[in-house]
DNA sequence: CTGAAAGCGCTAACAT
DNA sequence: ATGTTAGCGCTTTCAG
């Protein structure tokens, strides 16, 4: 039963072609005679024949495959782009690999080798730490990044991260809110910079006063969120509100001051940045700032495809629109703090 | 600057040695002579060549690649297996071409396809309810389960549902609840069935009732969580404490009845399945099964590495341990219930 | 220790 | 419309 899977010689040995012919009757049907693809299509069948990718790769100069780079596999947060990458990639029959640039020994050097060896026919960075300059190879297969990425000429596709910001803030001041805080991601993100910079200029429009106490510094994990919490608590004079760069770090933070017996919104006003499926199962249920993460995948995926079809290089990047979802995580300020 | 990529050939010319020296020297530097290798060494160095992994698969009959099929990638339940899966891969110089086997037209025929075309070394399945049948093809490369895998022979990593189930029960049952329900996971699921095995003897074994309105039917998701505790809410006689058969359930379901102005634990005790990274930062805190996820995915890529190079195919099941995780959902039940 | 030669399985000119 | 031919870039006998 383990018998040798057929090759194409096979398939056109048993339908009497050649082998060209069964390759044309696989790739441009309609210029094989009707009588000719029906007995090719019947000695596939008969043989179950599948095309061996690898050899069809070598002599096409191509490999079928997508490299998508990420900063850490076992984050959740990209998940959902993945996701959106799959539903575009796989119907075009592309294979994507997943390169986690953290992992492993000298992933910069294994990150040089897979770009060069030409192991992949296009390249997708969500890591916004990568050093472009690892990226600008030679002969570098076509890329799109999926977050700011000013150095470079690379196309991406981005949300409104400043908006999403301001949005944020716009809300908490409406509601009444004079004392708001921010808790960052990385200093060295560039999402990170892009939400301070969308923060900060929010508080300025609004007349509200910006103070470099009320910045904190995560990391965009739940532990770094829970971290800001215990600093707030200890704060003499405490922001009413927080605009947080990521979901996860409100989540951390949220149950940090809900066990130390403060309450959301009554104590403190919270809105998240991600709207993370988790969102609205919390109690209070998570005001946030929705990205369409999935969408982002796709659009991705889809500029990569056609920069990889049409062989060109200069696609335009692209900007994904944010969201203000209002839940119960955000209300008045407490009494006495206008 | 977009000059063609070196060839072996190339590095052969600028060396003066022929391409076979050049492919020895990297592949068993040992053979050749240290002057020679010198040279080729330096060569590759001069040209920038890098092997073409697809003309050296190609040749070796081999493609570099497992595949792992899960059901949905933006699933993050499975990026801590994946991340696992990529610590060892990787460096083993493997790529992990991700396939959701819910995505894309025609997913049993693609995958299929990718089995029966030598797409693969090697394939780590994460999704329980792929039908064994499509995985039984003559020459389907070795494969390794990450899961229950009764039907078919094939070697898995998997950890103790029914002890996880058990211990739940039993940690609630020492607290004095005596009416103790469950939310089990889809019922075709191999996970859930274990688990709810495991519930029901440990409900017989501490002497507790039995009781099928008990036994509510989730799928893992929050949402589905939520929708449990609507059910839990409009019954007239409540289990005093829940076991859920994932974490993201129990998150689902404790939001959705402190919403509704209950307090857990003291009117409901809660413990999950998996703990997952948001557990310990929930108020409260989630008592739960510790399931190492990441540990699965290690244990898996090893057997498999394992399976593929020593070509053999009877590699040992495994079976890893779970943990019971004492945190602030669990406590006395009710005055007057016990 | 090294080189020559023979393909891996496929596709794309080029013929017919 | 179909067949012939010539590789894609690499590895591996087999000789020397």
């Amino acid at each position: 039963m383990d018998r040798k899977i057929a090759t194409i010689q096979d398939v056109a040995r048993a339908a009497g072609v050649s082998a060209a012919t069964v390759s044309r009757t696989l790739s441009r049907p309609a210029v094989v005679a009707e009588a000719t693809r029906e007995a090719v299509l019947s000695a596939i069948a008969q043989t179950g024949y599948r095309v061996n990718a690898t050899a069809s790769n070598l002599r096409r100069q191509r490999t079928g495959t997508v490299i998508v780079l990420l900063p850490n596999i076992a984050n959740p947060f990209f998940s959902q782009i993945l996701a959106g990458l799959s539903s575009i990639l796989t119907p075009a029959r592309y294979g994507m690999l997943i390169a986690d640039t953290k992992s492993g020994p000298d992933p910069q050097d294994r990150l040089a080798d897979y770009l060069a060896s030409g192991q992949a026919d296009g390249l997708v960075v969500l890591d916004g730490t990568i050093s472009p300059a690892t990226l600008e190879m030679p002969s570098r297969p076509p890329a799109v990044a999926v977050c700011e990425w000013t150095q470079s000429a690379m196309p991406s596709v981005r949300v409104e991260n400043d908006r999403g910001a301001a949005l944020a803030v716009a809300h908490l001041a409406e509601l009444g809110h004079r004392r708001i805080g921010h808790v960052a991601g990385p200093p060295a993100n560039v999402l990170t910079r892009a939400r301070l910079e969308g923060y900060r200029r929010a508080l300025e429009m609004h007349g509200l006063p910006v103070r470099d106490d009320w910045v904190l510094e995560g990391d965009f994990t739940m532990a770094s969120g829970a971290a800001a919490a215990e600093v707030w608590l200890a704060m003499a004079e405490r922001p009413t509100a927080l605009f947080l760069s990521s979901d996860e770090m409100a989540v951390g933070f949220i149950g940090a001051v809900q066990r130390a017996g403060f309450r959301v919104p009554r104590d403190v006003s919270i809105v998240g940045f991600d709207n993370i499926e988790i969102a609205q199962h919390l109690s209070p249920p998570l005001t946030t700032i929705r990205q369409p993460r999935t969408r982002l995948g796709i659009r991705a995926a889809e500029i990569l495809l056609s920069m990889i079809e049409s062989g060109t290089r200069d696609e335009r990047s692209e900007v994904i629109e944010v969201e203000l979802i209002l839940r119960g995580s955000s209300g008045p300020p407490p009494a006495g703090t206008r």
